[in-house]
DNA sequence: TATGATATTGATATTAATAATCAATATTAA
DNA sequence: TTAATATTGATTATTAATATCAATATCATA
């Protein structure tokens, strides 16, 4: 994945929508886009903030919202827990494998499933937009 | 689906738990056991207090977790909104089909889908307990 | 370059869903 | 019947997400 390329997306995205830029959002892109994967708002401010320590929370909650907006991040939901979110742009669509124990996402991709799921939505007359599998169990360190 | 055979797993759940039995409880249990799919706590309740309107929220919502201990009981949460519960006892494992105009369930099943599920976590050392497939799109209705 | 319209920021308040608390009451085994 | 304790229902606390708002920054245009 090109992150210059990456950028151009969601600056372009930005200009786009007749927003603005700022200093905090290209920060927020920038940390956003070499973190690791499924990072939640407060793992992205506290890697912000050792940069800028005047960063605020609600600043990079609503960038990785607008991030999710321009197609560059994903946002996934477990139960009640935080909010995580990965990169998308130039990254294939994937599923999850969730370990109960230790929490750690495993992703993964199988092509005859992609294709099953649009066969299942398309026999029950049901136009298929994006889709969320989530396999929980134990992951290898842990079973 | 058999009601009576249902209240027995749970009500024995509740004794070998060495919890006890109450008014209420059989109360949820029966109005849970004849409700439609994919109730909230709030719906729940709302039906409750037609028969007895002392009945509190709080213990609708804690039996409720109580049935999904037992196996009764599933949960579904959908991103941020209200927990939704639906019978699991004596129905067989399914997925949904989630239309994002008018928020309806349907719910699918495909046996390939499932088997392949199982192999792609075994692809990956991982031991799956139970997955969540969801498809969103628009249903027959509303595309 | 200066200006003015307005988007952005960061601190804080609000909302919403869920779960915890607790005194009064109900259940159950002995 | 009694004693131990689980349950209830009202309320409060917790948590995550989002809205609010005054101060400031951005940027198209004069």
């Amino acid at each position: 994945m090109n992150i210059i390329e990456a950028k151009d997306i969601f600056l372009n995205y930005v200009k786009k929508k007749g927003l603005r830029h700022s200093r905090q959002r290209e920060q927020i892109l920038d940390a956003f886009l070499s973190s690791d994967k499924h990072i939640t708002v407060d793992d992205l401010h506290n890697i912000l903030k050792k940069k800028n320590p005047d960063i605020g929370y609600a600043t990079v909650h609503r960038n990785l919202k607008l991030m999710c907006e321009s197609g560059l991040a994903d946002e996934i939901k477990v139960g009640n827990k935080k909010a995580r979110y990965e990169q998308k742009y130039g990254q294939e669509h994937h599923d999850h494998l969730i370990c109960l124990k230790c929490g750690r996402f495993i992703e993964v991709r199988d092509e005859r499933i992609e294709r099953l799921q649009d066969k299942l939505a398309e026999a029950n007359n049901f136009i298929p937009q994006r889709h969320r599998l989530e396999i929980y169990g134990l992951c290898k360190k842990c079973k």
